[in-house]
DNA sequence: TGAACAATTGAATAATTATTCAATTTTTCA
DNA sequence: TGAAAAATTGAATAATTATTCAATTGTTCA
């Protein structure tokens, strides 16, 4: 990502306008958290892995031949959601299984669902 | 994104398991259609934009003034989410407005801020 | 009409990121 | 102990994508 020049130039239609949303906005801090709760979701494999994980607990290799992809690449993609605690791992010998880690997953898949079926 | 090669020689830790959630998974194109969405709130500034028109209705301008990005990369922005029926413009004289169009986003939004208020 | 402003657009560039491949860690069990 | 299985990891590659820059479209109004 850049970053804009044109930035220091700063031209108002509706300053007052603009200065109550900036007020009301989210801290940086927020937004990054949120995005990378979003972004999570934003992808064809997380999306399936997390979709699969809200019906069955699973382990890395049934994920993989579930989503038809190389368990290195579940692999890679766990790390991520484990990262931001969307999901969470236990350890039984060998296999680890996964499943949801997080209230605001289910929620936020059901309105994706929802937004599926409408459109 | 690169296909995978592993995929198949399909081996199963427990079959049974992952058929039954096998038979409850998305559609390929539901999937598309939500992950979609969620890419679309997974960006730093198309998420800004979606929370600043959650609170006003902006104009390009506007949006590009309180976010400080430049008026092309929001306007590019808004073309995504506009594509996605996330966004809808109101074209007043040489201005145009945009608002929230999707029931769902805020929503969204709104879960995605009570998750970063928790963590 | 034509100058000025708002916004959009296409192409190019810069960043980011998903997957693969090879190597490694961890655990079981023969 | 050591071979085998499950999963993780790092580096490299392949794709995707956000932003910039320059050019263009659409609208107003003098």
């Amino acid at each position: 990502m850049k970053k804009n020049a044109e930035a220091c130039e700063i031209t108002y239609v509706d300053e007052k306008k603009v200065k109550k949303v900036q007020r009301e906005m989210l801290r940086e801090k927020a937004v990054e958290t949120i995005s990378d709760m979003f972004k999570a979701l934003g992808d064809y494999t997380r999306l399936k892995i997390l979709y699969a994980l809200s019906k069955e607990e699973l382990c890395v290799r049934d994920l993989s031949s579930l989503l038809e992809t190389s368990i290195s690449a579940i692999s890679h993609q766990l790390r991520v959601l484990r990262n931001l605690r969307l999901v969470k791992p236990r350890r039984q010998g060998k296999v680890v299984y996964y499943s949801l880690d997080d209230d605001h997953v289910l929620s936020l898949l059901q309105i994706g669902v929802k937004h599926a079926e409408e459109s």
